[in-house]
DNA sequence: AGTTTATTAGACCGATCAGTTCCTAACGAC
DNA sequence: GTCGTTAGGAACTGATCGGTCTAATAAACT
């Protein structure tokens, strides 16, 4: 019927993920991301009609590729469930002392101003309990016997937020150029019996 | 000599500092952060140099008016160290749960694009290493004998950067609506024997 | 061939950005 | 009172923001 599209709209939408993830929402200008994405801002409007609307995108995108990832291997991993969860801790400390200061992008939307929109913080919201699912997933693997005394005598669904806020705060002053060998220290009994 | 400034600078500064806390450093323009400050652009000018200027002057200001008062308590305050630490996590707690949403001025700065600016990113770890300060001290404060199978077998000095990473999370969570039982949730053992 | 739609490269919109300039008003020193 | 100095006020700079629009062109379909 007519001319078909020339770029392929789930590179575009790659390409914009690594500028959202460098600048953030509101410092990545369309300009920057039209020039990302191969494209101009005519074809860009035509394909996905504003700015948040490709940031919604790459929200999703960045669902699929990296969150659904790390929840699966929360869930279906091979190991102890503790060994899992310091794997995904390991993982972001390895991207980290890399070099790596983009940190990740949903850690770093949740810490933006751009919350206060209110599709982008459901999106937000929402891969924030997937992963803490994930980590309760693989807390409640290893089904420890519980003592009055011990600190896994708190229920699961609370240990495993209170790993959501590790991995937040590590992820975020990971970013920051904060001193690698400090993180790691700050990690120790992720998942203590 | 000459005309006297009609404006307080401190007063100007700390009017300055709720527009950064609420809006990061990049979505505070000039004219609201003027407007705040009740003075005019070459006011600004004259008086800072620059926003960047304005900025570390606020940076400074927050140090002083909240790190250095949690550091204070953390290291001061009565009770058990771990109750001190309990304390500040709380009253984060209760600030989130009032419905503010500015969160911590030191964790949002830590984990936005200002960071790649030196002087920044300097006086932010700067606040973070203090705050791991008053929390080694808290938890030297208990000093409990220690057992092989105790997670306070490690040393001080991780537990306080654990303790850290928390409080980053915590107050990064809470800016974004994040459910505030949940983050509750998440503040079990934040000092365990 | 004719229709439809996506492509490109631009100019263009009003708004806002951080920062500058210039004139005048207000003060203190003498 | 007048002179030097600085604050206040507001217009202004060039750049960029997200977003629109116009062409002309190109590729698919019936």
């Amino acid at each position: 019927m007519a001319r078909p599209r020339e770029f392929d709209i789930d590179t575009a939408v790659e390409n914009a993920m690594l500028v959202f993830w460098k600048n953030g929402y509101s410092d990545a200008g369309l300009s920057e991301l039209c020039q990302a994405m191969g494209i101009v801002r005519g074809s860009f409007y035509k394909a996905f009609g504003s700015k948040k609307s490709l940031f919604l995108k790459v929200l999703q995108r960045y669902e699929r590729d990296y969150v659904d990832g790390a929840v699966d291997e929360l869930k279906n991993g091979s190991g102890a469930g503790a060994t899992r969860i310091e794997q995904i801790f390991n993982g972001s400390l390895g991207v980290i002392k890399g070099g790596d200061i983009r940190g990740c992008l949903l850690c770093n939307t949740a810490s933006g101003t751009s919350m206060e929109d209110s599709e982008i913080r459901q999106a937000i919201t929402g891969q924030l309990e997937k992963l803490t699912d994930g980590f309760q997933f693989a807390l409640q693997a290893d089904q420890p016997e519980l003592s009055a005394a011990s600190p896994a005598n708190q229920s699961l669904r609370a240990r495993a937020r209170q790993l959501t806020l590790r991995y937040v705060g590590l992820r975020i002053l990971g970013r920051g150029g904060f001193d690698s060998a400090a993180l790691e220290d700050g990690l120790r009994d992720l998942a203590p019996l």
